[in-house]
DNA sequence: TTTATACAGGACTAAATGAGTCGTATTAGC
DNA sequence: GCTAATACGACTCATTTAGTCCTGTATAAA
């Protein structure tokens, strides 16, 4: 119940490598997989994904790459989760809003408040802690 | 990356009202799947987990049940956690001290530091913080 | 203008995990 | 001996995660 998906690793990884190369520098896609042994195509979408949500800057064409054009010190562990494997939650109820078994439910309350401390926390994190 | 399974759920649910019936009271399976509507041979499965675990103490026969035997106080969230799903971490080599890109990972080290703020959070919940 | 290099992305397959079922055995009260 | 309860291995089904395949588009440079 606590494990990160691998999608979420390698972004981790990509960032991470992208932000020792410097501000302004292009890496490719190729180039991440092989420093870290990481399946191209795949981490080819995860970067596409990344694009999308405007944490790094694609530029096609030989000689392209991508870009860093985030400053990861304002990104929360939190919200990059959420970017990555969606709406975060310990129960279906926080995630979708909907569970036939709500009413009766004895566990509702007490869950919530624990997913709260737990969202706290992350929100805190930025990710630049794990990327530095 | 943070939802907890069924079997989680149910056996929460069954604790909390194994607890609400009052001390050295049996309650038998069919009683909380019918409550609750949970999978009747589902939820055995998870009693009969929670047994062996030495939470609750199985009577068999006619009359038989279920009885809590634990004074849930004193088990954390983690423990409970790690009973019912298994060893716990943000990433595999957390959980199984393996992994064939561990030298060269650039976030290992980050990853580890978060996974104990979180561990030592849930080490201070104690599960009557939910079946209460 | 061709070629090589790099990103874009839909569709698919494979593996792993989670959820739930079936059937049969055992235990004990009445 | 009947009934009501737990015990448990083996299985099926559903969902999610991981990874692959293939074709397309953009652009720098020869
Ligand atoms: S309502 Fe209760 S059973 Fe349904 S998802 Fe929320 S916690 Fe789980
Ligand atoms: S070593 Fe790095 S890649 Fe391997 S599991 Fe740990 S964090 Fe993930």
């Amino acid at each position: 119940m606590l494990k990160l998906t691998k999608r979420t690793e390698y972004a981790l990884t990509a960032l991470s490598h992208m932000q020792s190369q410097g501000e302004g520098e292009l890496t490719t896609a190729r180039e991440i997989s092989e420093k870290y042994s990481i399946s191209f195509q795949l981490l080819s979408k995860i970067l596409q994904h990344l694009s999308k949500e405007n944490l790094i800057k694609p530029i096609q064409g030989a000689k392209g790459g991508y870009k860093l054009i985030t400053d990861l010190t304002e990104i929360s562990l939190w919200q990059f989760l959420e970017m990555m494997e969606g709406p975060l939650g310990l129960v279906d109820c926080i995630i979708t809003s909907e569970c036939q078994k709500m009413d009766g439910c004895v566990i509702l309350s007490p869950i919530h408040k624990i997913n709260k401390t737990v969202q706290n926390i992350f929100m805190n994190i930025p990710i630049s802690d794990i990327t530095n």
